[in-house]
DNA sequence: GAGCTTATCTTACATAGTACGAAAATGCGA
DNA sequence: TCGCATTTTCGTACTATGTAAGATAAGCTC
């Protein structure tokens, strides 16, 4: 009997494949960083050498494109049966959740405009929870861009943030205060010190005030509902 | 006379300096991507070896993070006098066309968590008008986390268009069409041929629309303005 | 000129993506 | 079981990147 027909070896035993290469590399973006995402980590990463992840993917480009494309698969698509504000509400939650917990496909966004299938699919089914509940064509366009719009923006604003979530360590924001103690930035002063650095703050909670704030205003935006108001599209 | 008297010679003449590394950093992303910015693409703009570079930068990530404060220094800064609505208009319309000519900024506001002082002053001042208008320290803070992530996001989408501009060449429109009408993605493929591909149609008008809405939802977080209703601001 | 400061460049190294083609593993018909 | 084709993995090598370490050059002051 050799070793390999005793014992397991550590080595590449669950054979490679397209799902285990981009797999490993949504991991490693998430823990480093994308910019710690080079072929050689992935392999790595994989127990595998560079050069094998070029029969899974033809280069790194396209394993960028596809891993933008697993983030919006994580979103569960929503619904037109039920409400399209609590649809559209929690649809723009889960957005910033899965950008959240993947911050380097915002940026990757910026620079890739070639969509995936998981994409376009979820793409098209907020889309069609727009149409169902009232607005038409050009008034989906404006809500589909606006609501998209903040849910990117809170995002990517959430992620150059230098903190994040309830009660940041001194540590973190003591050289900030430092900064603006100086005297320049007197309305960043005051809205650290009187709200942001504020016991419990947490910039995230920002993201439900807009975010009612912009769905009450679409509401108006859908015609003759029962007991609304008549339209008051836009005339884009 | 040896030839330098004689005549300029093309060399760097004109003496290398901070500001002539991040101008030239700047034209170099603007025109092949960030990308293509190296240290070494850097120096032959500069008709310079690129070890010379770090008498004035300490690295590259210097440079990014000065580059992303350049764009905020392009920024007119909102005044304090002036109707708030208009100021806000004005600079969100300032944002977005700045974040336009440097897409690129956009991808890097994600990874660099270091705000250069034209990015703080531009904050400052932004916040100065909402304050001045009226809004509660938290108002404004709810009102500038709403502006802001509209803004980025629009500009956001915008970069991962495809296309931009009125009117699109078929060229471009013509593969995408292609997929949509494989009958997967129907509400993409209507609000495509009933939308964005008429004629005249610019995604950049998109903005003006989404952006009035929040301005004039937001005007009802102002207390008692002389002609206006009462308070209407969120609990947060 | 000498010597000090300021500015630029040479060389070299580790690490990146990936072209090219060899090698190994696997599956299959005889 | 053997032979062979297909599938999968890898070794080597090339070019490009950021930048450390230190040599060199240019400019200024006495």
């Amino acid at each position: 009997m050799t070793a390999e027909e005793i014992s397991e070896d550590p080595s590449p035993r669950i054979p490679l494949s397209r799902e285990r290469v981009l797999g490993s590399a949504v991991a490693i973006a998430d823990a480093d960083g994308i910019g710690a995402l080079t072929m050689r980590s992935l392999a790595r990463e994989l127990g595998v050498k560079p050069m094998s992840l070029y029969y899974y993917v033809a280069n790194k480009g396209e394993i960028l494109d596809a891993i933008i494309d697993m983030v919006f698969a994580e979103i569960d698509v929503p619904s037109v049966v039920g409400d399209w504000k609590g649809e559209m509400r929690r649809r723009a939650g889960a957005v910033r959740q899965a950008l959240g917990r993947h911050t380097w496909a915002i940026g990757l966004l910026e620079s890739r405009t070639a969509p995936g299938p998981a994409t376009l699919r979820h793409h098209d089914a907020t889309l069609g929870v727009l149409r169902t509940a009232g607005f038409s064509v050009k008034a989906a366009a404006h809500a589909y861009a606006l609501l998209d719009s903040y849910t990117y923006g809170f995002a990517l604003q959430e992620a150059a943030l230098p903190f994040s979530g309830r009660d940041t360590a001194a540590s973190v924001t003591d050289p900030i205060v430092q900064m603006f103690s100086a005297g320049d930035y007197p309305h960043l002063m005051e809205i650290a010190t009187e709200h942001v650095l504020q016991p419990g703050y947490d910039f995230g909670d920002e993201f439900e005030i807009g975010l009612e704030l912009i769905l009450d205003a679409l509401q108006r935006w859908i015609p003759e509902t029962e007991d609304g108001p008549k339209s008051a599209a836009p005339a884009g």
